[in-house]
DNA sequence: CACTCGACTATACGGCGTGAAGTTTATGTA
DNA sequence: TACATAAACTTCACGCCGTATAGTCGAGTG
């Protein structure tokens, strides 16, 4: 019994190292982007050698690919978290939502957008599978929630293409098809569409190419976000001081 | 008059040598990545040291914002040269031609992208001004030029969103005002989304992110164009055996 | 000839990831 | 309690990086 509580208590220590090193790197990332997260750097803020975290994580790769997974996760959670608040809520309410959550996160956490979405780390290549592709299907799974909820509308519109199921990732299907049997390959690759567009303008507006052309990206992506409900032949509902013009 | 001729050959060697550092840099890149930009493999596979290079850079930094500006020029001359290529197409025609111009070009030079739009290198922070932004600028005006093309049709969907002259940066308009005197702020702003949409799903895919969710991103931004020239209330008139829906 | 100046090298510093070996400390057992 | 083991951690070392400083060498000029 002593044996396996000391056990336990090796366990958690362990586990609140690891989780310190994790914390550790994420505030160093804060502060001095992803390019900042290095074992020395950490071993430094938590007064250890660096050769300690190869206790704790096998490669800096290895950790790097743990704190994606984590920070994704974390985006994951925001943007579900604004598709559930609005349950109540109209589709184009619902999607301006998540759209807003989406760039709000990433306006908040631009280095946990870099590190997800960009080069992380000098010379980091993502290992295949993980918990981050998880989180990633994740967002996806979102995404397609929108074109679901819309599909009525958009199909007219959205409805062509010849897509088939073969031209998507069996893995993202497996938790597409099940939750929306309605939306046919089309609808599918009207989501892919939809994140490719806010993807661009955020990473745009967080790598700062955007500031170098407008000075209001704020209107651009409300203009945007009009514009996209519009196309999925929905009515902007909310904020009733917005021109609501219905085309479809 | 020697001593001229042998000063204009100092510099003809100084120009070569420099064209070197910046070709040598370019292949590194291009078998290794952004990351593999550092002086002192670019001295190794010259026969140099390191610090030669100094003589012809100030830092590291400043060779890799000279080498930006150059593989964005590339990427602006690309979309350029197939804007003025199909000068004689319908709108739709030359509106796809440069949309496919912009991804082949992405996926050719996959490492350029990354240089010029992600975290180019570890610690580069990119300078204030410079030919970067020229460059950044004339894709922006060749969007632009696609918004001028289809402002008549696109004016009716596109048209509203409350955007001044002041939402914008006073030299994108220097140069956008003059050339499409008849685009209203609105349709700047339509180009800078269409820019976001282009971007995203180009870097989606560069990035690996969108090789996780479908296995035809050719079919997807084929998806994206087909969409883009309806929404601008053009016709798609290229390639005949597809379904050329007008919706508007 | 001596002088200058530009191109380049040598050396050095601190920082990085990481491997190998050694040390300390806690744990489990006889 | 005494000993063996294993985990946590440090020390040292290597090769990589950018870059600062000082020195070398050769061509051009007076």
């Amino acid at each position: 019994m002593a044996g396996t509580r000391s056990t336990e208590r090796r366990e958690r220590l362990r586990a609140e190292t690891t989780a310190e090193i994790k914390r550790t790197a994420l505030g160093l990332m804060g502060s001095g982007g992803p390019d900042a997260i290095t074992l020395r750097a950490i071993a430094r803020e938590m007064g250890m050698t660096a050769n300690a975290i190869y206790g704790y994580f096998a490669t800096r790769d290895d950790l790097v690919t743990v704190l994606i997974a984590d920070v994704y996760t974390a985006l994951a959670d925001a943007v579900d978290a604004a598709w559930a608040a609005t349950a109540q809520g109209g589709p184009a309410e619902r999607i301006q939502a998540w759209a807003h959550a989406f760039r709000d996160w990433a306006l908040a956490n631009p280095e946990g957008f870099r590190l997800i979405y960009g080069d992380p780390v000098p010379g980091y290549r993502a290992p295949a599978g993980g918990a981050a592709p998880d989180a990633a299907r994740r967002v996806c799974v979102g995404i397609a929630a929108l074109a679901d909820t819309a599909w009525g509308g958009a199909e007219r519109s959205h409805g062509d293409g010849d897509f088939g199921w073969d031209d998507f990732d069996p893995g993202l299907l497996d938790k597409v098809r099940p939750a929306f049997p309605a939306l046919p390959p089309a609808g599918v690759a009207l989501a892919l569409r939809i994140w490719g567009h806010l993807h661009g303008l955020v990473t745009l507006e967080i790598y700062g190419h955007l500031r170098a052309q407008t000075l209001s990206p704020d209107k651009l992506f409300h203009a945007e976000l009009t514009q996209l409900v519009r196309s999925l032949g929905l009515h902007a509902q909310r904020a009733g001081s917005d021109e609501g013009v219905l085309e479809y």
